[in-house]
DNA sequence: CGAGCGCTTGATTGAGTTCAAAAATCGTGG
DNA sequence: CCACGATTTTTGAACTCAATCAAGCGCTCG
């Protein structure tokens, strides 16, 4: 499979600088199956492409149980979508399920490119990163917590939302019936 | 809040030419509560950023019942992840929840930028999109469908990792226990 | 003003969890 | 290459959270 860098050279529109600066930030290295690569916390956020093998990303909630994520094989990427965003610390473990072959991608390689003279589309993808983000944390509310656990949550990220939106949308928005959820607000006061 | 175009406009980096491109792309409405811009199964899957208002994009299962997916108020994007690519059908509605000032923003909108020097953030890009529209199923998955169900799915989705990751892991990913996996599995031959 | 929609409350049911233990499989060292 | 310990998968029973069914109340908006 074509690497990264490779790509790049192929393309033959990439300066042999440029070139040079791309392999600061993405490296190529093998590893055994049980490889920790992130943690949760971290905070140098690297995306990991997978040349063959096969990783998860998951995370452990209070009661010390893991959730699968994402698993990755081959030509496949993975990392914390807010990867690429400041001073963001990781939610999610990856991890080698074999031993892999795989590339790393520095947070930095997206910003090499911030300079160039069409940053719309630099702008598109962070939005992009943003939405994509949310969905990230939705899935890992989904899988990991209780119907009670999600309100409250919901109402801390959208507190304005409760307001202008009926309660049986919240409802469904969390996975949830009006009822239980009429429950579930019953029970906080 | 700053619209698409005045945003453009406002960067000074783009010709005349581009801004025309643009506004035939990229249209301001009105709409009132309870229009639906966007229903399962259409095929032009435009993206709607919310200028004042609020939408909300959902699904319908089989039993009639609706999911939301997104919410979407001032300054949100809401659409189908999928928008971008070709061939791709709506799985989503989306629909007023209040009256709304909103932009319509055309499938074609990114492709404006293809042609552009540095194909590079298009690429990555277009490979977030596809992260993303995962994420998407998967959240429709998780709350719409039962484990069996979500199993089956995942047999059909990655038939190769079933061979190569332990069970345990799988049902992880599918936000079950093992133990639930393994009846799941005994029911279906 | 009244019909319908949204929210609540309660009783019943059911899918999936938890706990426990046995059976099968994996992998590692001798 | 085999054997033994560890991990994974299966099976079963008891339990729990949330869904379903059903009925009543209160708005609001038409």
């Amino acid at each position: 499979m074509a690497t990264t860098i490779e790509t790049f050279k192929a393309s033959g529109k990439f300066s042999p600088e440029l070139i040079d600066e791309l392999k600061k930030v993405v490296k190529q290295v093998s590893i055994k199956k049980g490889t920790v690569l992130q943690r949760t916390g971290d905070s140098s956020l690297s995306t990991y492409l997978v040349i063959n093998g096969l990783l998860k990303s998951y995370t452990i909630d209070e009661k010390g149980k893991e959730h699968i994520f994402m698993f990755a094989s081959e030509k496949w990427v993975i990392g914390d979508i807010d990867a690429h965003s400041e001073n963001s610390t990781a939610q999610l473990f990856i991890e080698a399920i074999e031993d892999s072959e795989i590339e790393i991608i520095d947070p930095n390689f997206l910003k090499l490119f911030k300079q160039f003279p069409q940053p719309v589309l630099y702008n598109e993808l962070e939005r992009l990163l943003k939405r994509t983000s949310v969905l990230q944390k939705r899935i890992l509310m989904l899988m990991s917590h209780s119907a009670k656990e999600r309100y409250d949550e919901f109402l801390k990220m959208y507190p304005e939302l409760v307001q202008r939106v009926p309660q049986k949308l919240i409802a469904s928005y969390l996975g949830i019936t009006p009822q239980t959820l009429s429950v579930i607000r019953g029970t906080i006061y």
